[in-house]
DNA sequence: ATGACCCGATCTTCGGGA
């Protein structure tokens, strides 16, 4: 079973590039982030057309997540996290396909730093982290897939030091990121490759993509059950190269479930 | 140190992204 996350960046700016992606690469699920649509104008016709059923949970302008199983409908669990009332971004979306629980989650960014716009960040981050305990408990095998919007170690950034005081790498991101870890976890690209070089992200500037001046800001996390199931990985870097292209690139994995 | 590039808004310019 082939799960990949991609933060599409617009999703109807994307969807050519979207389209070619899953016929050549057959992900069974696909969780997909900032669709930047409301939800009446998905292009669930388009993905139809070519195998694909979804959920999604759309948002104008902003944000939005969707997932997509490839020959059967994901069966929806929930959207949104419990814990305020008040945050109405379309985020995080959680569906079942084949057994396995699929939560998808756009992070929020979190800059600048320090402000409202990281504190919602770390607030939006303890009440992902209360849902991801809570799925701990349960007894379905749970992937938690996305863009995590955290560096996770200077590893995963082509030039650590400049990101010091950005919300995707100061200390409280990735202590966060380590807590949610600790509860159980695994990063399955890290895990796979605990030493190689990893970016998702590669920004429009300066030709980042073309310098591999990245990041790795995309995660699926593992429940433990899983961790024994997970035989191969990888970042399609090669779809950020393509023309019309997302800043980010789409990550994978494969269970052998 | 700065600004570079994209997206979706409905504005020919802006906020947000990371």
């Amino acid at each position: 079973m082939k799960i990949a996350t991609y933060n599409v960046n617009g999703i109807h700016a994307r969807l050519p590039v979207l389209l070619r992606w899953l016929e050549e690469t057959a992900p069974d699920v696909a969780c997909l982030q900032e669709l930047k649509t409301p939800q009446e104008k998905f292009p669930e016709q388009a993905l139809l057309d070519i195998g694909y059923q979804a959920v999604w949970h759309g948002q104008k302008s902003w944000n939005g997540v969707a997932i997509l199983a490839k020959g059967q409908k994901p069966e929806e669990v929930g959207r949104g996290l419990a814990g305020d009332p008040e945050d109405d971004q379309s985020r995080y979306l959680e569906a079942m396909v084949n057994g396995v629980l699929i939560g998808c989650l756009y992070l929020p960014n979190g800059n600048p730093a320090p402000g409202p716009k990281f504190d919602y960040k770390l607030r939006w981050f303890d009440r992902f982290k209360t849902r991801a305990k809570e799925l701990l408990a349960s007894d379905a095998p749970v992937v938690l897939a996305g863009d995590y919007n955290v560096i996770p170690t200077e590893q995963d950034a082509y030039k650590p030091e400049r990101w010091v005081e950005d919300a995707l790498f100061r200390p409280e991101s990735r202590a966060a990121f380590e807590d949610l870890k600790d509860q159980g976890w695994t990063d399955a690209l890290r895990h796979l490759y605990p030493a190689e070089t990893i970016y998702t992200f590669w920004d429009y500037f300066r030709n980042a993509y073309g310098r591999n001046a990245g990041l790795r800001i995309d995660h699926l996390l593992l429940s433990p059950k899983l961790t024994n199931s997970l035989v191969s990985a990888g970042v399609d870097r090669e779809v950020r190269g393509w023309e019309k292209s997302s800043d980010h690139g789409p990550v994978w994995i494969e269970l052998n479930i």
